[in-house]
DNA sequence: TTCCAGGAGAGAG
DNA sequence: CTCTCTCATGGA
């Protein structure tokens, strides 16, 4: 068992319960999931990490891994302090305090928010772990017993029925399609994680089943583009209601919203998206009800 | 039964 | 450009 010590403003049960990753699975007081061909025991006491993995890596390897992965070295109060203007995004902040922006393996990503358009959390993470558990080599962590995320390669040659038969419904076919332009070179990951956000947000929106929402997703949660703005209905309906108060288009929203937070947009997104699901009455705070828009 | 879920694409206007 | 309809699936 590994410890990282002094690891201070960062919410393990936030970062993993928030929606940007499918794989983690909270078992008492630990967390149990798979990253990059490994499975990761983590749990948090204060500001140490004790982590175990399934993988033979000391500790000067694992270390700078996760601390990469869990965006450990990211100055978060600071970036925090510039987002924090209004009493919405100040509640938000104090709730869920300590929450930070994954950094997920490209190719995991991208297969996962192709599956997440029109879909909902439990049944995204449903169709992840079947799909491991059929395309995915098993793995072992003492009793704990899970599945990598299968590669490209692998999904490129599954049938549609066996896609299907993972519950992916009418996604199946965007995401074998984008297994097969990852191994035709298509679509290169490695350099795409090499170019500016609005560079890999373009190449990836030419694959089929990528649109605007979904590839902002991927460079958010990914590459580290905290300029990503995915806007799904419900971050939508903030703006809309909370910030507008009108109805807008997206581009309007984004505009409005690169403005008004600045650079680190892609934060403040998460945040105000996880508060108003962790609190599900949102519309009965008193400061938020719901305004009728024409 | 209908509605909804971290949407996207095709078609019409 | 915007609006509308449909897509597969399962839980509420």
């Amino acid at each position: 068992m590994i410890q990282i010590q002094n690891v201070t403003d960062f919410s393990l049960k936030y970062t993993l319960e928030s929606g940007q990753s499918f794989r983690w699975n909270r078992i008492d007081n630990a967390y149990y999931g798979v990253v990059e061909g490994r499975i990761f025991k983590i749990s948090q006491e204060g500001t140490t990490l004790c982590v175990e993995s399934s993988a033979s890596e000391d500790e000067n390897q694992l270390v700078p891994f996760l601390r990469h992965y869990l965006d450990l070295a990211r100055d978060v109060p600071k970036l925090l302090a510039e987002v924090n203007t209004d009493a919405y995004m100040h509640r938000a902040i104090e709730r869920l305090w300590g929450m930070r922006i994954l950094n997920q393996e490209f190719w995991e990503t991208v297969a996962s928010f192709i599956l997440s358009q029109n879909n909902n959390v439990a049944r995204i993470r449903g169709i992840i772990r079947r799909l491991s558990e059929r395309f995915g080599e098993p793995l072992m962590l003492a009793e704990y017993a899970d599945y990598s995320f299968p590669n490209p390669d692998v999904l490129a040659t599954a049938t549609e029925a066996e896609l299907l038969a993972c519950g992916t419904g009418y996604r199946a076919n965007y995401l074998r399609n984008a297994a097969q332009a990852v191994v035709s070179g298509e679509l290169p990951l490695t350099s795409v994680k090499q170019m500016s956000y609005l560079e890999a947000k373009a190449v990836l929106m030419r694959r089929d089943g990528i649109g605007e929402k979904v590839a902002d997703c991927i460079c958010l949660f990914s590459l580290g583009h905290l300029a990503a703005l995915p806007i799904d209905v419900w971050i939508k309906r903030i703006f809309e209601t909370l910030y507008l108060r009108r109805r807008a288009t997206h581009r309007e929203i984004r505009q409005f919203a690169h403005s008004y937070f600045g650079d680190g947009v892609g934060y403040a997104q998460q945040y105000l998206f996880h508060y108003v699901h962790e609190c599900s009455n949102w519309a009965d705070a008193e400061h938020l009800s719901l305004i009728e828009l024409e």
